[in-house]
DNA sequence: CTTGGTTCCTGCGTGC
DNA sequence: TGCACGCAGGAACCAA
């Protein structure tokens, strides 16, 4: 589940391979993950474009294209983007290939296929609706603690499905929202508004060294995410909570817990994270 | 306006 | 050993 340090890894290893290289061949496997042109046009339009670089944007991936175009994909749950050379197999569950100039092959490969590509103008980029309302980035100037405090004091939901708001805070997914709230020692439960200033505090703290860490390992491999090498991460044995239900917290021994919050598995230390949150007070 | 529930999709782990 | 079933979850969508 490709999250923000996963994606913004496979973007840091493919953008100074991608660039200036020339778009020569498309082959469409899987029409449908293309959202918003059919497969003709798709293809008609990446022939002979030039790829001039690869961004990020919160969970998404932006190729940006000779002639004003850019391609937004996003990998969803078990989307895959990287390189093979032309000798190299291509791998599994491969959807769409875009050949190069220089021989390799950009592939996307994607198990369960709720990965999307859109194929648009530049200038109509905010146009795809995961672009159009990301909020500040973790690690960003913009992503402050007045800036967490104030939003969480006008929100009236609970602290989990908040943190997995994109329009709140981009990038940050299951696994890094488990293990933030654990390290900030705040229950998933939480209302938003009741969170307290020493709490809010130690959150901003955890959401940036959360991210900030996992990234230096080249991200979280659980099961299916692998870079633009196709390499794992290395973050999952830094783990806390996520996946690691009926285990001992590693602060305090307890037996990690697991429940539904925000309509996903949610991981927390019952000790480390209490209901009322009034104990570390 | 907000927020919660449902749906999409397929490989894998579990239990009988 | 084989098979049915539930689960994994980001974001669109719909309903209240």
């Amino acid at each position: 589940m490709p999250e923000m340090p996963e994606v913004e890894t496979v973007r840091r290893g493919l953008a100074p391979r991608l660039s200036g290289k020339t778009i020569v061949a498309v082959d469409v496997r899987l029409p449908r993950l293309i959202k918003n042109c059919d497969r003709e046009t798709f293809a008609a339009e990446l022939e002979g474009a030039a790829i001039v670089e690869l961004r990020r944007a919160g969970k998404g991936l932006i190729l940006e294209l000779s002639g004003e175009r850019a391609l937004a994909i996003h990998l969803r749950m078990t989307g895959r983007l990287y390189l093979r050379s032309a000798q190299e197999e291509e791998g599994k569950a491969v959807r769409i290939v875009l050949t190069l100039d220089s021989g390799e092959r950009l592939i996307y490969a994607d198990v369960r296929t709720l990965g999307t590509l859109h194929l648009v103008k530049l200038a109509e980029l905010a146009s795809v609706s995961y672009l159009a309302k990301l909020g500040p980035e973790p690690l960003s100037a913009a992503f402050s603690l007045a800036y967490l405090r104030k939003t969480l004091a006008a929100n009236r939901g609970r602290i989990k499905g908040f943190l997995l708001d994109q329009s709140k805070i981009a990038g940050l997914g299951n696994i890094y929202v488990d293990e933030a709230l654990h390290r900030a020692r705040i229950h998933p439960c939480r209302p938003t508004a009741d969170v307290t200033d020493a709490e809010s505090a130690r959150l901003f703290a955890a959401i940036n060294e959360i991210i900030q860490t996992a990234i230096d390992n080249r991200g979280t491999t659980f099961r299916d995410y692998v870079d633009g090498e196709g390499k794992k991460g290395n973050n999952q044995q830094f783990l806390a909570v996520y996946g690691r239900t009926d285990e001992p917290c590693p602060d305090c021994g307890t037996m990690v817990r697991k429940i539904v919050a925000a309509g996903r598995g949610t991981h927390f230390c019952p000790r480390c994270q209490p209901e009322t949150g009034a104990r570390n007070a």
